[in-house]
RNA sequence: GCGCCCGUAGUUCAACGGAUAGAAUGCAUCCCUCCGAAGGAUAAGAUCGAGGUUCAAUUCCUCGCGGGCGCACCA
């Protein structure tokens, strides 16, 4: 609806102008409003005038006339000007039946023109290899697991990878204290298969005394180095941590019902480092300094290094890497990097690096970057500190809480459907509470609020689908829903407050995937499915559906079902499942 | 010292430069003889400070104050 406004406007007003185009609340102002009357005058006054003011309000004037003029469809039944210089639109009914139509059908033809938009690979999750999956990790799979639902759904070519923490110095540290432990004769390690939690410990301990003791760091490098250079027993024990700890992260994939296209972890460039190194050299990009090898950046006081002093390489060399073999592989349009905040002097280095390199051709790197997970004191919960709330513990205390929900108001249903259902609320429940909010903030981790089963939270999104669900499902089975009533208009439905509202929140549902697409923030996703939750809920309660006269029972049954659609296609682009009952 | 992010009801969060700053959760009051009360309805309660740009600033700029996180050979 909001394309169809925008385009109406640029008809009349002409091409350049930045206007904005809203929803608004306050039905007194309409359905949709634009400031466009405020710009073309700024535009105009450039300068001189000093009362733009009311030079606005006639221009909007003006530009409201053409446009209703230009209404030849009847799209609107009101257009008008509105001091200082806004212009307000009232659909007219048969434009409301149509956007409501489209809600749906948008969507089938998006799918068919898969790609035609673009094509954009986005780089998330990518946990460290041997350590378990911490809340820390928790944002970027899920911020990016739905962004990558988002985008797909609106057409565009989507490609997930998963970019492991397989390579680096840590595995020099794990295997340096794998190697001492093996000495020091710990049985225990060597005749049973190793775990994650054993890896864990080999890492935080050897981190700890490190600190102190510089032998130990020197050992640590050096079999990092003895690694990257193919050495037989480091690659073999390598081998070992990285599966070990790859089994573990699937699992909790699966849980959290997150997938990817590839798991191409730091590891998988392995072999065209050197060749990153040697090119950057030859085309006088990078240079050796103090050992190292590095590309001097302008404007940045530290230079970004490629390569260390003894000659290992780092991430850095890696994600060149990546955007190479990217680059190659997919000509995107657009790479998507979730990553935290923390490594945002990182990211700006490494897109300059890129493009000094000439690695990419024009594609938009961008860091979409989150703010830090931090524990209730508003402190980093690192690993190192022993920080550490492993993200599984949360999962299986936000599902038992949701249990104890379930058993006290389903004692009806069979403890199977209950299980089910626990499982379904709490891992939603902790999703949406990372995904409601604005990325860029750090936010605090608090049980209570990750467990929240109330108010602005999944379980409410969900709730409000089962109850729609039901009310189809008794529809089918006291009458039987026949295919012609679905094909009749909802104008029978459009008579009271409520319904209205509730229509014409359903017809932003389009508006609200594009501007994800454009600004990367899925709350707005939250937002949107929360404000019509509330819509449909208090349509619930006050018009009455199966019991309302037959013409009247018709539109709101389509009305009800197509809110339903909206809100399970929502929810699921979250990553979050629409329970038919709970 | 430099860089990135943040500062909005008691608390946790919205507001793409627009009209009366929205919610959730505490707290208070009402609603299950009516399609599911994980619900609905009502009430109280907020923009860190000082300048500036603009017809219009929570939003943009400058300077303070406060919090978080980073600043070549960890990732």
């Amino acid at each position: 609806m909001r394309n169809r406004i925008i385009e109406l406007i640029r008809a009349v007003a002409g091409g350049k102008i930045e206007f904005s185009v809203e929803p608004v609340e306050n039905p007194a102002f309409g359905h949709y409003a634009t400031n466009v009357g405020m710009r073309v005058a700024a535009l105009r006054a450039a300068g001189k005038s000093p009362s733009a003011n009311r030079t606005a309000f006639e221009v909007a004037r003006e530009l409201a006339a053409k446009i209703k003029a230009s209404d030849k469809e009847g799209f609107f039944d009101r257009v008008e000007a509105a001091p200082p210089g806004f212009i307000n639109f009232w659909l007219s009914k048969r434009a409301i039946q149509e956007s409501f139509k489209k809600v749906e059908e948008s969507r089938k033809s998006q799918s068919a023109n898969r790609g035609m938009d673009g094509t954009v690979v986005i780089d998330y999750s990518h946990p460290n290899i041997a350590k378990p999956m911490s809340v820390a990790h928790l944002r970027s799979t899920i911020i990016g697991d739905a962004l990558y639902r988002i985008f797909k759904f609106a057409g565009w070519e989507t490609i997930s990878d998963n970019h492991l923490g397989d390579w680096g110095k840590q595995f020099g540290v794990l295997i340096a204290a794998y190697k001492e432990q093996l000495i020091t004769n710990n049985l225990k390690l060597i005749t049973r298969k190793i775990t994650i939690e054993d890896l864990l410990k080999l890492y935080v301990d050897y981190s700890a005394r490190m600190k102190t003791d510089p032998t130990l760091d020197e050992q640590a490098r050096k079999e990092t180095k003895k690694l990257q250079d193919g050495d037989r027993e480091n690659t073999k024990i390598w081998k070992e941590f990285y599966e070990v700890s790859l089994a573990e992260f699937k699992k909790i994939y699966e849980i959290l019902g997150v997938t990817f296209d590839y798991y191409w972890g730091e590891s998988f460039y392995k072999d065209m480092l050197r060749g990153v190194v040697e090119d950057a050299l030859k085309k006088g990009v990078a240079k050796e300094s103090e050992g190292a090898v590095v590309i001097p950046l302008e404007g940045f006081e530290t230079p970004f290094v490629i390569q260390k002093s003894d000659e290992a390489f780092l991430y850095s060399t890696t994600d060149l890497a990546a955007i190479m073999h990217r680059n190659k592989k997919f000509k995107p349009n657009l790479v998507l990097y979730v990553v935290d905040n923390g490594q945002s002097l990182h990211f700006t280095q490494l897109f300059k690096a890129g493009e000094l390199l000439g690695l990419t051709r024009g594609e938009k790197l961008v860091h979409v970057k989150f703010g830090l997970m931090l524990g209730e004191d508003m402190k980093k919960l690192s690993t190192r500190a022993g920080k550490h709330i492993v993200l599984e513990a949360v999962l299986d205390e936000a599902v038992k809480k949701a249990h104890e929900v379930v058993l006290s108001k389903r004692p009806d249903l069979s403890e199977n459907e209950r299980e089910k259902i626990a499982q379904a609320v709490g891992i939603a429940a902790v999703k949406y509470n990372d995904l409601s909010q604005n990325r860029q903030s750090d936010i605090a981790f608090h049980w209570d609020k990750m467990l929240n089963l109330e108010g602005n939270s999944a379980p409410y999104l969900m709730y409000t689908y089962a109850r729609f669900a039901s009310i189809l499902r008794e529809a089918r089975e006291e009458r039987g829903e026949r295919k012609e009533e679905r094909e009749q208009g909802i104008e029978e439905s459009l008579k009271t407050e409520s319904e209205i509202t509730l229509v014409l929140k359903l017809i932003q549902f389009p508006d609200v995937i594009q501007r994800i697409t454009e600004d990367y923030f899925p709350h707005h996703l939250t937002d949107y499915l929360f404000e019509l939750a509330k819509e449909a809920n208090s349509f619930y309660h006050r018009e009455p559906v199966l019991k309302a006269e037959a013409d009247v029972r018709t539109a709101r049954l389509q009305l009800v079902s197509r809110t339903a659609a909206v809100l399970k296609t929502g929810l699921n682009l979250l990553g979050i499942e629409a329970l038919e009952k709970m």
